[in-house]
RNA sequence: GCGAGGGUAGCCAAGCGGCCAACGGCGGCGGACUCAAGAUCCGCUCGUGUAGACGUUCGUGGGUUCGAUUCCCUCCCCUCGCACCA
């Protein structure tokens, strides 16, 4: 019968489903191990770029099972925050964008997308439509009673725990943070909000509060303060609007645009008159630093929309200023509209703060004649400046002047002397975008701060613990595990609530939503009891309920206090809840994790999280065991993205090759952590392969069984077989699926080739040899294609393979020798080739000719001594019987002293028990077939030997010489 | 810039001190089978070569070693993450 994947899949998806077969239950007789992967967001649909994630696991899952664990395999669906929400409304508004990926991407119908208009609706479509349909024909082996939204009421329940722990033991606090916000909505944006600036980071500027004489502060914003005492003039947009304002009680003066900023920046400010900028160039200022007059000029560079919309200028530092200050004085004349006189600004010079490599005194100057630039407008301009800025910035030491950081690397000072005189209040701040922002909602995006509650992941004892759970963490592959740590260093305060979106109200103040990635933190414990919460009612999942499963009775009893902020029950002592006890059992029973499978995207924050929260709530052993972190995949080269269409559906590509091709390309084209491609022509050619194999095992399953009656070449296979299974279970045990998957199944297929060639496959050792193997391959596969590999084995031996053992190495079929003898006879069978090609002769008649006796003493010798030409040659000569033999002698010891130096001890080992002539002898035969000639073997000493050209003096100890004609 | 990963024959990709001119797949060429196509099987696919060899290769330039694709350093190039976004 024919390779048909899509019937074969169908009554083993069938068959799963009737039998609950990945219902997992605890059973203390069993060990537990407990597999997760990160809930996907159901906010798109699934394309197989999303796949391998889910198949990983899976595939280890699988394996698992059959080495006699009770294993654990849930998904729930992540639908906190907005971009679900997000998603809806575009929708609602029609956005042509959103429709093109609803209706073409993911195929939804016209009739349908009605049903997308709630957040939920949306999500739910996705979930069923998508995730979870794809899931159940990719054949995950998934425990489906657990699934469950993370906008359930009880999966808020116990969120809600989570964080009234965590504010119980100090670990959020409330504060102001810099967010993006919407000036049209009034309201915080996420980059999934924006329009245009996605990837624009906000930068904080240092506002340096220079002063008129009249004491107004005119504040200029800069990203260098450390230039500070460079500063020779200041710029404005003559132009532009500008406003004098009373800014926390100060008179200062700013652009119209910086007063909404301050505002929002936590300042309060009051306008008191708007004027033109041209009104104030000409007028001084006061450095508050060196205390210098400095003037005002006029440019029409200066954008009032950033920052404070006044610039000071660094000439000395900066080729910007430098070329602005050199147009400047070229029409000093023409300013003397604006009341300054030509000659002041003339009189202006660069002032250097700081010594760089590679640049004279005053580097701007350098930069920028040297690049040639002549006016502001070229735009190599912007490139110099940069590339000066990041020298100054790594390399550049500051002056004298600069006291106590005089001499200092900038990189090393900027913060402390920014900080420092902030302190003397020379020194504001103000965060602004360097470049526009603009939201879906038309607006511009400015920063603003928020009232916000954070996760305080900047506490020391907090990290320590994070660090101790990845000291204890198996990180495949191994190298994440410093950037784990990395990032629980860098990691600092994390706001984790949200004004709008779907998901958990923070307990104390329901105006905010706990976001996403901080209400994911601990949930995989949560899959331990997802199947039976259903049956408490929520207004009992109290946090009493969950410390005393989280915690035991003794969390309940021991604690007389009120427990949570709106608790007025008072200090009554309390019964642990029952049903919570029971529950216990569960969650003891599956915890900890195992292994938890992800991206390693997701390393910088949700899996720096996970450790954070577990290692914080629950106690040590309960800690992760395992993270494994994986690639991305392409498509035919490319990034996968579903906005441009440029994706593929699983249900097409398992409708057109079968789920079982679409597994085992993923797990076998590359290892879990590298970057995968999918490209159809390979995954042809997997299906193909796959074919290929079906046909073979169903006539090995359809022959007669044979009986155990082994020939040579059979012990090899056999043998062969063990150091697969050994190859396949280690990589198992690491994740590397490609190659668990390429020794099982290709790698395999190369040693069936040549025994192919080798034997008589009718003869009924062979035939049982062939089952043997068939079988054994088919449990290592199992994992990887369940579908064709139940099925065949359950052809086969009459159970499915799920239900057999993961194979063991059976310690009498491992034979080195054979291993080694048959390496011998692939060599001579090559070298043999290589002479019929080399000379393009069809040979009549092939001699083989094996190494005189004394050669193999000789070799022996070598073994002892070891491969150092000089002490083997002091051991040789003390025989006189060859010594006799003179040269030919040394000759053979540099050859073998090579021989056994490019070989490992156990070739060398096997192959001393190998008798060589005997080998070749068995082997005639096959190479009489091979190369349609007479084949005669003999010994180099032989009498009667037949040796037209005298090759066989050239024969060594396991390389015979040969000679054809 | 910081952190991580990577650059191997036409393409994908393994190797990670000697068994390496370098697994495997795709593509290409030739052959077997077939009326034919497909599938399958065999051989070739850096160069030279009428004897199993030699020569030049694994981003660049150095170094360590008897010996380096594999170890160390320099440089060049590519990908990902860098925060409130899942």
């Amino acid at each position: 019968m024919s390779y048909d994947p899509q019937a074969v899949e169908a009554r083993w998806r069938e068959r799963w489903a009737d039998d609950g077969q990945y219902e997992s239950d605890p059973d203390p007789d069993e060990e537990a191990t407990f597999i997760t992967v990160p809930y996907p967001y159901p906010s798109g649909g699934m394309h197989v770029g999303h796949v391998r994630t889910y198949t990983v696991p899976d595939v280890y899952a699988r394996y698992r099972r059959l080495q006699g664990d009770n294993v654990l395999f849930p998904i729930a669906w992540h639908v906190t925050g907005t971009p679900i929400v997000g998603a809806v409304e575009r929708l609602k508004k029609g956005e042509a964008d959103q429709l093109d990926v609803l209706t073409n991407t993911y195929n939804v119908p016209e009739e349908e997308l009605e049903d997308l208009e709630t957040p939920m609706g949306f999500a739910r479509y996705f979930i069923e439509g998508f995730y979870k349909s794809n899931m159940k024909d990719l054949g995950l082996s998934i425990d489906w009673r657990r699934e469950f939204t993370t906008n359930d009421e009880r999966y808020s329940k116990f969120i809600t725990w989570q964080y009234e722990t965590l504010k119980e033991r100090g670990l959020l606090e409330k504060g102001l943070h810099p967010v993006k916000y919407c000036t049209e909505q009034e309201n915080p944006v996420t980059t999934h909000d924006l329009l245009e600036g996605e990837d624009v980071e906000y930068q904080e500027y240092t506002l340096v509060q220079f002063t008129t004489e009249e004491g107004t502060t005119i504040p200029m914003a800069t990203l260098r303060p450390e230039t500070v005492r460079g500063v020779t003039n200041a710029f404005v947009n003559p132009d532009a609007t500008y406003a004098e304002a009373l800014v926390d009680g100060e008179r200062w003066i700013v652009s119209a645009e910086a007063t909404e900023k301050l505002a929002l920046q936590d300042h309060d400010v009051e306008i008191e008159r708007e004027f033109a900028g041209a009104e104030i160039v000409g007028t001084t200022v006061e450095n508050p630093v060196t205390g210098d007059e400095l003037l005002i000029l006029p440019a029409g560079f200066v954008d009032p929309d950033s920052a404070s919309g006044v610039v000071m200028s660094v000439p000395a530092h900066s080729p910007d200023d430098y070329v602005a200050l050199q147009e400047a004085k070229a029409r000093a004349d023409e300013l003397a509209e604006y009341g300054i006189a030509p000659d002041d600004v003339r009189a202006i010079e660069p002032v250097p703060i700081l010594d760089v490599e590679g640049y004279g005194d005053v580097p701007a100057k350098d930069a920028v004649e040297s690049a040639g630039i002549e006016d502001s407008d070229d735009p190599e301009l912007q490139e110099i400046t940069k590339e000066l800025y990041n020298r100054e910035f790594h390399t550049g030491r500051l002056h004298e002047e600069y006291g106590e950081f005089a001499g200092e690397l900038i990189e090393d000072v900027r913060e402390e002397l920014a900080a420092e005189f902030r302190d003397r209040g020379a020194f504001g701040q103000l965060y602004d975008f360097p470049e526009p922002v603009i939201s879906r909602a038309g607006g511009k995006v400015v920063v603003a701060y928020q009232d916000t509650w954070f996760l305080r992941y900047n506490d020391a004892e907090w990290k320590a613990k994070a660090h101790a759970a990845v000291d204890g963490l198996d990180a495949i592959p191994e190298n994440t595990r410093e950037q784990y740590d990395h990032t629980i260093d860098w990691l600092n305060e994390w706001p984790c609530i949200r004004n709008y979106g779907l998901g958990t109200k923070l307990p104390w103040d329901d105006d905010f939503v706990i976001e996403p990635l901080s209400d994911s933190t601990i949930y995989m414990s949560y899959y331990t009891i997802a199947h039976r919460i259903g049956d408490i009612p929520p207004e009992q999942l109290d946090r009493d309920f969950f410390d005393t499963l989280f915690y035991g009775p003794e969390a309940v009893e021991a604690d007389e206090v009120p427990r949570t902020s709106d608790d007025s029950s008072g200090g009554e002592p309390r019964e642990p809840d029952e049903t919570a006890l029971e529950l216990r059992e569960e969650w003891e029973y599956w915890y900890p994790v195992d292994y938890r499978c992800s991206g390693n995207d997701l390393i910088s924050n949700h899996l720096s999280f996970y450790l954070f929260h577990h290692a914080e709530l629950f106690d040590e052993p309960a800690w992760p065991q395992g993270i494994t972190s994986m690639g991305m995949g392409l498509l035919e080269g490319k990034k996968m993205s579903s906005s441009s269409g440029h994706v593929v559906l699983p249900s097409n590509a398992i409708d057109e090759y079968g789920a079982d091709t679409v597994r085992f390309f993923l797990l076998n084209s590359a290892e879990p952590w590298q970057d995968y491609d999918w490209r159809s022509e390979q995954v042809q050619s997997t299906r193909d392969q796959l074919e290929r194999f079906w046909n073979r095992a169903t006539e090995t399953i359809d022959a007669d069984e044979g009986d155990r009656d082994l020939a040579h070449i059979d012990h090899w296979l056999l043998a062969q077989l063990q150091e697969t299974i050994e190859t396949v279970t280690d990589a198992m045990e690491r994740f590397e699926t490609r190659t668990a998957s390429q020794a099982a199944f290709y790698g395999f297929e190369e040693y069936l080739k040549w025994y192919r060639r080798r034997t008589d496959l009718d003869r009924p050792g062979a035939r049982w040899t062939l089952r043997r193997v068939l079988e054994t391959r088919l449990r290592l596969l199992a994992p990887f294609v369940p579908f064709l590999a139940n099925e065949l084995h359950e052809r086969l031996t009459g159970t499915p393979a799920e239900e057999a053992q993961w194979p063991q190495v059976e310690e009498e079929l491992i034979d080195d020798r054979t291993i080694a003898e048959e390496r011998l006879v692939e060599s001579l069978h090559e070298d043999v080739a290589d002479i019929v090609d080399v000379t393009g002769t069809d040979p009549e008649r092939i001699r083989v000719y094996v190494g005189a006796d004394w050669k193999r003493d000789v070799l022996d010798q070598v073994v002892e001594t070891g491969p150092d030409v000089g002490a083997v040659m002091g051991e040789v000569m003390s025989d006189p019987d060859l010594r006799e033999k003179g040269n030919a002698v040394n000759d053979l010891v540099q050859d073998l002293v090579e021989f056994v130096r490019e070989r490992d001890e156990e070739t060398i080992d096997s192959l001393s028990a190998v008798d060589e002539r005997a080998v070749y002898e068995e082997a005639a035969g096959f190479l009489a077939h091979e190369f349609d000639a007479d084949v005669v073997v003999y010994g180099e000493d032989d009498e009667g030997i037949e040796d037209p050209e005298g090759k066989a003096s050239a024969a060594i100890p396991f390389r015979p010489a040969i000679h054809i004609e």
